[in-house]
DNA sequence: CATGAATGAGTTTTCATTCAT
DNA sequence: AATGAATGAAAACTCATTCAT
């Protein structure tokens, strides 16, 4: 459970959104899901949408770090890569939604106007390995915005189809086949 | 513009879902943006969320039918590909709203429930002609539903990059690029 | 009764913002004495401070159209400042609501700031009035907005005083014998 | 600086009435206001409404002393009633908020009911003072509460109307005008 | 005495939907 | 078909008051 009411209010926000999206979830049934008085919801955000944009930086946070470290922990690029997209797939898994409130954070504008980026995303790490190995000559040119588009859209998608049971082989399979592909996208 | 009411409704919901969300928009907006009445909406859908579906509907029909005829137009299963990233691209370009609220479709879902399947969806072209590459060899063996994932999920997210103008390389080739790599994914 | 629902929302409102107060007075109250629902009143006005607004508006518009009237009925400055000051009685007597509500105006402001002059205010009237009759040697000099400050302000406590039943006099000859005062305080 | 957290309370909230009204007045502000804890407030006051009753107890005392005192400092029924004027003005500008607040409280009915006479009101000196007046023959017969009226309205809105820098006459020839005028209404 | 998170009943406001015209 | 005022149920949000610490 959450050490904290606030954390309370995260959580069941967090999965509330997913759920139904930010404006169809209401602060009613938030405040009902963390066990706490709607009024509550308002010492700790200032609105239901200041709330969401809170939660967005969290779990872009979370799934940032995630991604860093798993590059963090790979020599070459092809196996940053590869560390990526299996840390994007072990995200979505560990942290389901979360993984979707990011996703669903890129269609759907949050009241107050668009996310303006006020910390590093986590597609920028992406980016930069990228352009190492090409730069190391290991990877062949394309422009690295190009291939990050490319790598974390065809993963994102493996993802979801896995989830929703449109994949038949194996998860361990649906992995390493996904990791395979995404170098075979970069080499030259 | 518009040739009739019921158009300008659609036309102007389209719109508004793709800007703020089905469930954020208010009919009073839409019938503003048509130029109509709001009881009028009624005398034409029976809800706002019998609109989202009939729009749904309406917007998955068209890109399934640009696909089905890109993939007719060639004649091997790489052409094929190529044909079919091709004119996701072009739908994107032409339709805009029309392509967004496909995606933004998946994430958020309608009010009654999830979309049941009317019809078959733009997906399944992919399925098919993987399955029928893989089938005259040109393909490499891959569960048809993960490389549709693969594909489509690049593609969108280039479209998507692209857009917001983080790629910076010339449209025309963005699109090669992405058809030269989507057929990468696929070779033997 | 009012003609329209409009009208009925603003004499509802004007009595309970006397009765007990701007903020004091809820939505629900003023619709449900308007005999309408509490959502409507939303399509007239755009909040409950912007009701107010209006209504201030409209009083303080009703009550500087008597005073100028009273004051060209009458032909010199002694009797312009005689017929001015029974038609604050006589204002206050017609539309006790209204006249209350604009007393109870200048000391609560309203939310979104102080009421900026929109059009010329009621007590205009009394310093052109006064002024005129300085210049024409039949009153003593005075600042003419002090002379204002002082008529206006006596006048209304009489009339406030005399509501409550402080004043033991007929109200004829408190009328009366406040408008004798007012012009003593002018004579040179 | 307030002596003690309840003093520093009283001035907050003082403050914030004035500003804004009672009911808008909320207690959160006051104490932020007064640098003290919401909760705090109910250890020294019953209620909201409780701390405005008690407030304007101790300004409507406040005032009443000064009245009081000035009265008795001067001999003659004239010399009385230019030394109350004198005192309103400097009460007034002494105590800008308490003055203010006590104006405030006839026109706004705090949420218990209508403040009930508790003591004495200062306006109950200007009527002793007349009566007394008329009794030695020195003014001309009228209702003293009428003569109450007059003088005390004349000068609360020369006060405001001097406030809200729309007499350009200095401040001290505006209190001595207003006192002679005070007196030449009373005059036989 | 002091704190400030928590409460819950209340408030203002919104909005899909209906209906008389 | 078209209109837009009206509805009412439900939404977001507020705030005086309480209470565990």
């Amino acid at each position: 459970m959450a050490a904290t009411k606030r954390e309370a209010i995260l959580e069941a926000a967090l999965d509330l959104f997913v759920e139904k999206g930010v404006s169809a979830a209401t602060t009613r049934e938030i405040a009902e899901k963390a066990g706490t008085a709607e009024g509550n919801l308002y010492r700790h955000f200032e609105s239901k949408d200041s709330l969401a944009r809170h939660l967005f930086g969290e779990c872009a946070g979370r799934f940032r770090k995630r991604l860093v470290d798993a590059a963090a922990g790979a020599s070459s690029p092809a196996e940053k890569i590869g560390a990526l997209v299996r840390a994007m797939f072990a995200f979505a898994s560990d942290e389901e939604a979360a993984f979707s409130f990011i996703i669903l954070s890129h269609h759907t504008e949050f009241a107050s106007g668009p996310i303006r980026n006020p910390q590093p995303l986590p597609r920028d790490v992406f980016g930069e390995v990228i352009r190492s190995g090409i730069d190391r000559g290991v990877f062949r040119p394309v422009d690295p915005n190009l291939g990050t588009a490319w790598i974390v859209g065809m993963t994102q998608r493996a993802i979801t189809f896995a989830r929703s049971g449109r994949i038949e082989c194996p998860k361990e399979e649906t992995v390493e086949r996904t990791v395979e592909a995404a170098i075979r996208l970069l080499e030259p």
